[in-house]
DNA sequence: CATCTTTTTGCAATCGGTTGTATTTTCCGT
DNA sequence: ACGGAAAATACAACCGATTGCAAAAAGATG
């Protein structure tokens, strides 16, 4: 910048004025000082820039998973998130920081926020997260959290209605016919927990008690979960349909059933949650419910934005819906 | 930082060195300092230190999806690639900032790099960044490129031997017993190219010229794919394979052949290219080149660092090899 | 105890912009 | 041509750390 304040003749606090487009400039100098930046190339500092308006125009998004924590990034539930976060923080001319803690330990919040190598951040799951958005203090204005609505929460959260969700589940697997439901996923997850609460309550709802669910605990692990189906088909207890937490415990879980030589939807129906890109270009196609993860990233960016400005900023639940494909009707998917 | 100053009653550039481990400070006055920044959550100005220190400890990754570019973000190599390099940044302690261009003109690497928001730039993908690159001047020893390895890139290149990858898909795909292959791919990006290339070269040590493959042009985006194979099967041309040039193209062609009635891999052996999480998921498995997406993220990421260190750094490729599963052959696929 | 080293600490410049305020220039009307 | 308002520009402080160099404190030696 000094450089062209030399080129130009004038002082630098006139070429910052000119590049920002101040109207304290005189339009000729303006266009004089454009030009000259054009010509050499220059961009304008960001360091400098970011201390000095003390804000970095980037976002943080923090991803809870870290070696043993059983989640892993090739999720593209994950994938998914931070793509829509990214993108939609491009539209607001905001960079975004992708943080993967280390070990769970690690407060990345501190990291990035307290640092201020992000003005905002955005967290993806709440598991556990409680304790250490508190101890971020004031900063903890300047967090979005990605998660199931609880009450007790104590900062801002953007999800998508996991009960209503696992209620869609339950009604459509029961109008099918299906009543001998099996959950797939880890209820100690409060998100997880909703959906299979709103599984139940339809199961209640519908009729006798014992048509409720039966658990198979499973993380996030496509592996895990394909041994635990095994083990279920393996076992005494029938079942007609598997609801399962994410799609892809579900697609794990089609695959198990397959290789056991059950037909899917025939002797097994089976619902995932999510409506990953890859949910419908299976075979037979995964019905599901979807969380619409790029409006859910452009809600939380928002927000987000919002409350860096210091507005007040309640819960979103993002719009929640059953897509119903062949895994659950008919024996091949139209497309 | 000036607080802990005054609460520890020294310097602050005592208090810098401190928190730098400095050996010019007393062991006392450092065990006193950095108690007194973990009680009060001190945490150092990132902003400050990076404009001092001319160092950002961030790298940046670009991808080039943009609306229009009929690439789109939600391919799961994409976002694996984004995660692997990610993890890798991680272990050496920067962090990563994503860019998505707004549009094919906009020059990312100009305001990430120039800018002085990221200290290195990796670039996923090389279609028409050739000249680009150029621009950056003294800035491209900077940047490390994913892409297939041409003769005049100026630029350090990193990625799987596309060339090889297609000579094992033909060598594949012959041993099976399949001469009527079609390829499923847009050939005039350099990566697709060397794909088919390799492809081409089999055939031809093989034998007859009429062998040559079908070319069947594709973006990366499935659904296009789907319509693709719809159409061909429909044709009058007959074929017993597709080589797609990435997963989310042979998944679309697996679920497009199979809506036609045909059988995978009966009718048609599938192969894909990539190796993404789902491929081992979905039923058939998918037959597929392993790009070793991990690794490449962790040479690139190897690479830059040498590099922004001044280092000078060569081409590598990462280890390409053939994942044979149920798209080419037997009827199930074992776990 | 004086002197010389070695440790330890403080001072002040610096990184490259932004912005409040003072100053100069330009533009008006009379 | 002159005074005053408006427009344009310059000056200088500031953001919060790092770091070369000077100064002070502590320790060693004779």
């Amino acid at each position: 910048m000094s450089g062209l304040a030399k080129l130009s003749g004038v002082d630098i606090s006139t070429v910052s004025r000119a590049l920002n487009d101040s109207p304290l400039v005189n339009g000729k100098t303006k266009e004089l000082i454009l030009r000259l930046a054009n010509e050499t190339g220059y961009a304008i500092n960001a360091r400098a820039r970011s201390l000095r308006k003390q804000s970095s125009q980037t976002l943080g998004i923090v991803i809870p998973v870290y070696p043993g924590s059983h989640q892993n990034l090739s999720d593209p539930f994950f994938l998914e998130m931070i793509g829509a976060v990214s993108q939609a923080a491009a539209k607001h001319d905001y960079d975004l920081i992708i943080n993967l803690p280390h070990s769970p330990s690690e407060i990345a919040e501190q990291r990035l926020l307290l640092s201020g190598k992000a003005d905002g951040l955005i967290v993806i799951g709440q598991a556990g997260r409680t304790e250490r958005l508190k101890s971020l203090g004031d900063a903890a204005d300047r967090v979005v959290v990605w998660g199931g609505m609880i009450d007790a929460a104590g900062y801002t959260l953007v999800g998508s209605d996991n009960f209503e969700g696992g209620r869609l589940v339950g009604q459509h697997l029961t109008d099918i016919g299906r009543h001998k439901i099996a959950f797939l996923g880890d209820v100690d997850l409060p998100e997880v927990k909703l959906r299979y609460d709103g599984l139940v309550s339809v199961l209640q709802e519908q009729g006798d008690g014992k048509s409720l669910p039966l658990l198979i605990p499973s993380s996030f692990d496509g592996h895990e979960a394909y041994r635990k189906v095994l083990e279920l088909c393996d076992g005494s207890t029938g079942f007609d349909a598997i609801f399962a937490a994410s799609d892809v415990l579900a697609i794990a879980a089609i695959h198990a059933v397959q290789a056991k030589g059950l037909r899917v939807p025939e002797d097994v129906a089976i619902v995932g949650y999510d409506n990953i890109g890859q949910a419908e270009m299976i075979s037979p196609g995964l019905t599901t419910i979807d969380q619409n993860i790029a409006l859910g990233g452009e809600i939380m960016v928002n927000a987000l934005i919002d409350k860096i400005a210091g507005k007040q900023v309640g819960a979103t639940l993002t719009p929640t819906k059953l897509v119903i494909r062949g895994s659950t009707v008919g024996a091949k998917p139209k497309p």
